[in-house]
DNA sequence: CCTTGTTCGGAAAGCGGTTTCGTCGATTTC
DNA sequence: GAAATCGACGAAACCGCTTTCCGAACAAGG
């Protein structure tokens, strides 16, 4: 049915080496048989098999994708999505497809085998997208000859790199933010998943607090369970029924945002007239609460850009460890009170 | 570095073919060298090459995603995003991994031949994802011999199939509810952009208004450009500019429907009290807007994993072709006036 | 005219699996 | 007790491509 390379030759009347020369561009073929060859592959709409050359180059062109940890990431993810949407086309651009584990008949030492899928596709490289090094099966194939690297979450092998957004400076410039409005009084709705970025949130927030010499009030740091909205609905209904309230508080995702926006309005407690809020990755729904959510943008584009950039570079250069780390936006709408009529400033 | 299938012979003193037999469950092999040969993979982390297996046999477990079309779907896109989350899911379930076309430098007769990826990678069926049949590089692929399901698309081939919401009914749902709510003058939004589901959208709005004995008027029917929340602004503001409103209208998608709502807004024209709007899909900021976007939801989980099962049953039982319909959900807020106090009602 | 280089292209050995046969000893059948 | 059957395993061809090495042909150099 599909041509395979010795058709090609057969019908160009040379050898299968010339014709595969001709496929990988090799110099030390005349210009008049390459032609020719290439003309005869066009027509009959020949196509080389993947899975002959990886089995004899040992490279795919394949980069795996991997959600990875406990966080259930997956598609619907709104800011991995993003990320992972910008990543495809750069990976796409320097000559590379994705592939997806998702095969849950896979079984070789435990299902979660990272190392072992990739090695069964023979990837060149992949992305780790928000899980816990210590777990490991990432620790694995962090520390594999695989070159790897994680989005929003560190890796430290050999051929490893990662990127993120500065997450210290997310919280500090949300505490700059607040301090500059006049707010004093500051609160934070956090996850208790325990994470990289979900860490430097916390101590980000809370150092720049106090380097402005601001109080700490362990009664105004609440964690959610996870990230999303019922969380933090939830973190915030326990905050109001501690009796005690900040007049502005930070929560680390727009959805645990949402999600505590929802409590206070159902306790008529005005945003941000009574308390101020911020929240963080510019999800679309933000843009259409009401008030409208501020929030720390996250630039998605570029990270996932860079990170494609850097899988390249350690699949093809073998080059060192890096680590990037990308400047944070404050987007300022309604909800953090910058507008108001009448300003608490200063 | 990596043990291959001769090692694991040596090791265990048995024959290449006695490995592959334990490797694939054939039962010509004693429970004692079975157990044997199993525990020497175990213990040495063997991971068999899918290069290998494919290139022997012609299958590669993988699943080829395609994002056809020039809607220019991606990632991003909510609802689709969604789908193909619940189908990576199943279709893990079967034991099959998924595998995206980005390449860019992948040619072989213009930029999109898809079935030429197909082929290169050896997928054992694809799943192609808001297209249109029209397209060569669809319809090529759609006529070959790889097993293909539509997501919103209509596939006619052999090896294919295709799965949808039913369009129809989604608009006949939206009309029945807006009669009975007492509006007589109905209004769409849709889009340009030729498709499937938009066509059957369309007419089904159409048809169910005028079996209503309602009037259609042309003037009411406007379409944006594509989608998007831009395109529901702008096509609004050209309905506004008309001079003649109708009292509810139905947007083709949430983001036209969200564009729409801008667009009353900025002109002080209330919905629902003034114009009535439903939109569609379901996404995530519709119920975030104000007032709470009514809609009609997609079961997008059952979407994905039928797409999976159906092309799980066309890979091994080269089956009919088979196209499914599944049934789309009114979901009442706010922004078509259900709730009001003082209601429109009969 | 012989040697030395170049250029172009082919032969063949892998790459790591699968699968068809065939072998061989042990068991059953008559 | 000979023949047929069966169970467990191995030999080897094959899948489609890459790459090393070699050879032929021809040009240039001495």
């Amino acid at each position: 049915m599909s041509l395979n390379i010795k058709d090609i030759a057969k019908i160009a009347g040379v050898s299968v080496s010339t014709v595969s020369k001709i496929i990988n561009n090799y110099s030390e073929i005349s210009e008049e048989t390459r032609s020719k060859v290439l003309q005869i592959m066009q027509e009959t709409g020949y196509v080389p098999s993947n899975s002959a050359k990886t089995l004899a180059t040992k490279t795919s062109n394949l980069i795996g994708v991997i959600f990875a940890g406990k966080l259930n990431v997956d598609f619907t993810h709104p800011f991995f999505v993003e990320v992972l949407n910008s990543f495809k086309k750069q990976m796409g651009l320097l000559g590379y497809d994705l592939v997806f584990f998702s095969n849950e008949k896979f079984q070789s030492g435990g299902n979660n085998d990272y190392l072992a899928r990739c090695r069964h596709y023979h990837v060149d490289g992949c992305v780790l997208i928000s899980g816990q090094e210590l777990e490991p099966s990432i620790s694995q194939l962090d520390n594999s000859d695989i070159p790897c690297i994680g989005v929003d979450m560190k890796l430290s092998g050999r051929s490893s790199g990662y990127i993120m957004s500065d997450n210290y400076k997310i919280s500090s410039k949300v505490v700059e933010h607040f301090y500059l409005l006049g707010y004093r009084e500051l609160g934070y709705i956090g996850s208790t998943q325990e994470s990289d970025i979900s860490n430097m949130r916390e101590s980000g927030y809370r150092n720049t607090i106090e380097s402005f010499g601001l109080p700490v009030n362990e009664k105004w740091f609440v964690n959610g369970g996870n990230f999303y909205e019922a969380s933090g609905y939830e973190a915030m209904r326990r905050m109001i029924a501690s009796g005690s309230l900040p007049r502005a508080i930070f929560a680390a995702s727009d959805q645990l945002a949402i999600g505590a926006m929802r409590a206070l309005k159902e306790c008529s407690l005005s945003v941000p007239e009574t308390v101020a809020v911020i929240g963080c990755d510019d999800i679309e729904a933000s843009r259409f609460t009401t008030p409208q959510l501020s929030t720390i943008r996250q630039n998605k584009e570029k990270i996932g850009r860079l990170a494609a950039l850097m899988l390249y570079d350690l699949i093809n250069n073998q080059s060192e460890t890096s680590a990037f780390v990308v400047e944070p936006e404050l987007i300022i709408r309604e909800s953090c009170g910058s507008k108001l009529k009448d300003p608490p400033y200063y």
